[in-house]
DNA sequence: TTACTTGTAATTATTATAGTTACAAGTAGA
DNA sequence: TCTACTTGTAACTATAATAATTACAAGTAA
């Protein structure tokens, strides 16, 4: 099973935020881009606000970027959005039988690999940031924008 | 929600094929290694045939590895054990707005980055072979054995 | 024949996802 | 204050994957 699209959705909310940041950005407008529902949004963006990645207040429509778009990295977003558990990236079988070699020590052989892949991925996503994702999208400008 | 505990078991399986490759395993001595159902390992163990990592016939107990220990890695088991579909690691949101210009680029941009973050993910997997954890499995050895 | 095994289908309980509806409560302009 | 809008959140739904369980046909070998 993916990882919640719930990430991609949070990556959306702030490129928007950032590239319409000369417009007052709602839950409903947001919706309409991401092409979901307005309480989707709500609820993610509160893990955004949450995290400290924007600003948004109760009964005000206009959401603004909490920090540059270059201080925030997909990793942000990623754990922002708690689509993946710190460490627990990898299921790993409950209970193994302490009576055999394998089941005793098996843990603990397969989670440093796990920790270890886990980890290269988050990496990855450290090393990218909004602006980056900004610039991809406003590379391709067409003259189509929302809300005109 | 985690990568499914296929992939542990999946390792767990081949781990103990090996370290018991003088006995005899069985579905039944293999789960109860697990600790879990043996109709749950006859389906992962035919998964793992399917992709020529395991040599097993029906009616007759005894799995033996396709292959060197040194020559399976973490990633055969992986997708051998389809716990992850390829370039499908991450969720992404479908049809945004093509209206908009953030919701008409937003997959392209993404996926570029969910795919390079899966691909430093499986090359560790790539890296770690059912050797190595055999290696950490009996280094830890207290003469404690299945079956004895 | 028997006692065992594997392969597989059907069923269940559990859980996360993603969407939907509804509405209280906050805000701001008329 | 009234009105129109917004956010925040709860409740509910449908869907899908997981993991365990039971059952049994079919293969194997003494």
């Amino acid at each position: 099973m993916p990882i919640s699209s719930r990430f991609a959705v949070g990556i959306h909310i702030l490129t928007l935020i950032e590239v319409e940041k000369d417009k007052v950005i709602s839950s409903e407008s947001l919706a309409k881009s991401v092409n979901t529902n307005p309480a989707v949004i709500r609820k993610i963006m509160g893990m955004l606000k949450k995290a400290g990645l924007i600003n948004i207040q109760p009964g005000i429509a206009g959401a603004q970027l909490a920090k540059d778009f270059s201080k925030i990295t997909l990793l942000d977003v990623y754990k922002a959005v708690n689509v993946v558990k710190d460490k627990e990236l990898f299921a790993v079988h409950e209970n193994p039988n302490p009576d055999c070699i394998v089941g005793k020590n098996i843990q603990h052989s397969i989670e440093q690999y796990f920790f270890s892949a886990q980890t290269a991925l988050e990496k990855v996503l450290e090393d990218v940031t909004i602006e980056d994702v900004v610039k991809d999208i406003t590379e391709k400008r067409e003259g189509q924008w929302l809300n005109e």
